[in-house]
DNA sequence: ACTGATATTAGTAACAATTACTATTATCGA
DNA sequence: TCGATAATAGTAATTGTTACTAATATCAGT
């Protein structure tokens, strides 16, 4: 069923969002993938980023905010979006994993994750104002 | 600036969606209120949608299945959506509003609230497998 | 290295969700 | 009842994303 084939487009775009902390949305992958690969398309682009995903080696993250963004980083963590700026960056805390035990106490179906969006204003957002 | 005037289509939006605990999303709601003004327009139910939940008179649910959902229920509460059949329900579970807390520790910016998502298997679709 | 099977691609068209536009209609204070 | 303007229906346009197709790249078996 479908054996993976190398392709130097998808390493491009993986080894891309290995060095990128900022989330990228798929047509900043795209314009940056191009710098490299002047022709490469953006479906190819889509599709890779989807592959990638649900292989486990990069994460999607929707925010609401039009476009999903990429995160390199697979290790469990949460994500804040600031109202003011859209910046969307990781937040460097403690786990709340367990707050699926409290989800699951009255729960007749079963939790497997969870994802977390905590929202406001960022650092340099609220030094400006 | 813009002072609301009444129209009995937005009012049949936000009573529509009082009565109804599944989240639907902006076609369903057309698809709802078309019954009882035949005519109303897809841009309307858009633009009503919009604008209640800006009034914070309604909730709008992204989860990234495609379209947005809409809850009439404002008080703060988790959602959960199942990976089987992709229902979106509520759960009734303890507080964790003290995750902002633990997500504000190491960070400069000022977090305002958080929107988690549950997602597992719904009761339903573990009991049929 | 060559070959054949097939995964992947570039390019483009199609699609779905949402927003914008415009002339007409409804609301509501004076 | 009138006038200002918010809201609407209907439609067109936009945005983010997926599907299609002929050509190309990968790679296991020779």
């Amino acid at each position: 069923m479908a054996a993976l084939k190398y392709s130097r487009q998808r390493e491009s775009i993986k080894e891309f969002l290995a060095t990128r902390y900022d989330h990228p949305t798929a047509d900043v992958v795209y314009e940056n993938i191009r710098k490299v690969y002047p022709n490469i398309s953006l479906g190819t682009v889509y599709r890779n980023l989807g592959l990638l995903a649900s292989l486990g080696e990069i994460q999607k993250v929707t925010t609401g905010d039009g476009a999903d963004h990429f995160d390199g980083n697979v290790m469990p963590h949460n994500h804040f979006i600031c109202k003011s700026c859209g910046k969307l960056i990781d937040l460097d805390m403690d786990s709340i994993d367990y707050i699926q035990k409290v989800a699951g106490k009255n729960f007749d179906g079963h939790i497997e994750g969870h994802s977390t969006l905590f929202y406001g204003t960022c650092g340099d957002c609220t030094n400006k104002s």
